[in-house]
DNA sequence: CCTCTAAATGAAACCGATTACATTCACGAA
DNA sequence: TTCGTGAATGTAATCGGTTTCATTTAGAGG
């Protein structure tokens, strides 16, 4: 007989077209009581879901894909994966994506693979690779994006100057507005900023919040000079240690562009004797957990990463439906007074 | 005028007949220069070259995957993709994945989409969504990946009892045997184990070599009950010092599962006012970037998670090529000193 | 010149779904 | 009875490639 093996390894995964024979129906039927029950009669759909659960069918995603031309998939770009920076805003980002049924395909801009040849890229950045693409890298140039197999783009926490896609933004004017106000209202006026690479959006922003706040505490003439500049990472920032005490002796506060520089910071002041806050006080950026068990546990902006990288895919989705989106968002920052702040002596 | 704009958007995207049909040969000649060049004649070929840059031409990469019944993606199941732990497992493994043009998608299996009903996961593990799949999670249940739709399964760092599928692992037992000799070493009997939470893989194989370290080092009375646990987490190590300080006054040294609860417990007993190490030494678990960071620098065992998530990766293309790999792969761990360990008062 | 073989190529089936369009059917109105 | 209408369903085209198999072609050997 031919229909009493049911379970040989060789019989081929169930197709539509074997749940469709098994209820006696059409595979349109079938395919439509899976996309939308409403339009077919009871007593079909039952028996066609009772075929589902008797073939052990499962829906073949890649032939839909196909038909229906889409992908099912957003792909990030994330400058190092290994950042846990970004591991939150992936977080978020794969929240709401989850949430509709959408993959979330991760790739490292910094791995071996793309690293040198930013063109390689390129073939990535296809309609058919992805249905959308969340840039969180700012070093990209914009003329990777302007292809036009490439996908609707979203740009979050970092932007890339002249491309022309929505962006989701931290405020980091206000950040670094915040972080000198306070450290003014403290009595600093001697207050150094450590920023990320020139020409790094992130830092161009919160420069401009620090120069802000110079002038309207009145501390931009002694202020103004004292710059340094790292990566964001640990290691930058135990690097400017050794700057700050050579060269910007009279800095009695610095303003981290990141918790890791500032952490890397008050790690290298340790190693030269210098305490904080009690010699030096430091702000740092991002809120990240460390920063609150850090010791002093570090006093910081904080924004929400989490909520970023969510409206990044919100924006996103509704960039691919067509439907209108706000060409810039930018999202609250907050200032966390803690432990590596106080007033100079 | 309607015939006027020559590139409009309505223009459908070239396709491999529009190639073949320009370069005057046959779809079937085009597909074999993008995939073996080197049966098609010279001629041929050049002619297909010229097409597909004058046609502007991509591969529509669902429509091999339907053809060739393959994905092209691998799928990561991280516990919490926020963690820092995870994404430089997860940076390992796309560097491997974009060597072979595979592509890494992630789920998180503590985002809201899935807490609450692991069942939800099911739908994923199908092989129309993914030639494969690596889990770092080993809180899940192993009837998840026993349905015949799951793709192949390799296991990274925590594994999955009754799982039986590769495991790439971190030499657990010898970091735990480590820590222990270098605290015994220093003159320390006392020596407190904080582990995960129970019932852990990780916690387990460690407590094997705690133990083991405990017997070798002739101290196993004295400390065989000093034991704590926590869930990996800042939070949960700045907690246990609370429960070290009342419950188990007599420990001078702590052996903590991972970095951040090291870290975290660091913090706590700091809020009390003992000193690391002057009062109490910690020794940490994975050498996470921070640790050298930290005040003071933690002495910790340094597990590469970078490596691990490579070989988990190769172990997974190997099994899904149905080459044959080892069911179990054990990385070594080293024991990095720093400056949170010295010998007891 | 003929035969044989290997290389190059093309026609058409195939991957597994969705969906446009046609068809059937039941029912109420004229 | 006849017709129109809308709901339910089925047929077949379609998405865009890969690959099997058959055919053509070129070159070597007799």
């Amino acid at each position: 007989m031919a229909g009493r093996v049911v379970l040989t390894k060789d019989r081929h995964e169930p197709r539509i077209h074997d749940v469709a024979a098994l209820a006696g129906v059409s595979v349109a039927t079938v395919s439509r009581v899976m996309s939308n029950p409403a339009i077919v009669s009871k007593a079909a759909r039952e028996a066609v879901e009772r075929a589902i659960v008797e073939t052990g069918y499962r829906l073949n995603v890649t032939a839909r894909n196909l038909r229906q031309r889409q992908v099912g998939a957003v792909l990030a770009l994330v400058p190092r994966l290994a950042n846990p920076f970004f591991s939150q805003i992936l977080s978020g980002i794969a929240e709401v994506l989850s949430e509709r049924k959408l993959n979330l395909l991760v790739l490292d801009t910094d791995g071996p693979v793309l690293t040198g040849r930013p063109e390689a890229l390129g073939a990535w950045l296809t309609r058919s690779h992805a249905d959308g693409v969340i840039v969180l890298d700012g070093r990209l140039g914009p003329e990777l994006f302007a292809s036009v197999h490439c996908p609707p783009v979203v740009q979050a926490c970092e932007w890339i100057a002249g491309l022309d896609a929505p962006r989701i933004l931290a405020d980091n004017v206000e950040g670094g507005r915040l972080a000198v106000r306070h450290l003014a209202e403290l009595g600093h006026r001697y207050i150094a900023h450590l920023a990320g690479p020139a020409g790094n959006s992130l830092s161009i922003s919160r420069r401009k919040g620090v120069e802000r706040g110079f002038e309207e505490t009145g501390i931009a003439s002694e202020a103004a000079e004292l710059r340094l500049s790292g990566e964001f990472s640990l290691r930058s920032g135990n690097a400017a240690a050794a700057d700050l005490l050579s060269n910007h002796r009279q800095a009695t506060a610095v303003f981290c562009d990141s918790d890791e520089m500032a952490i890397g910071l008050v790690h290298g002041l340790a190693g030269a004797g210098i305490r904080v806050p009690h010699d030096i006080s430091v702000v740092g950026f991002d809120n990240i957990e460390m920063s609150a068990y850090a010791l002093p546990p570090l006093t910081t902006i904080r924004q929400h990463r989490h909520r970023i990288g969510r409206k990044a895919a919100e924006t996103l989705i509704a960039l691919v439906r067509q439907e209108p989106c706000a060409p810039e968002t930018i999202l609250p920052v907050e200032l966390l007074v803690r432990d590596s702040t106080r007033a100079p002596r």
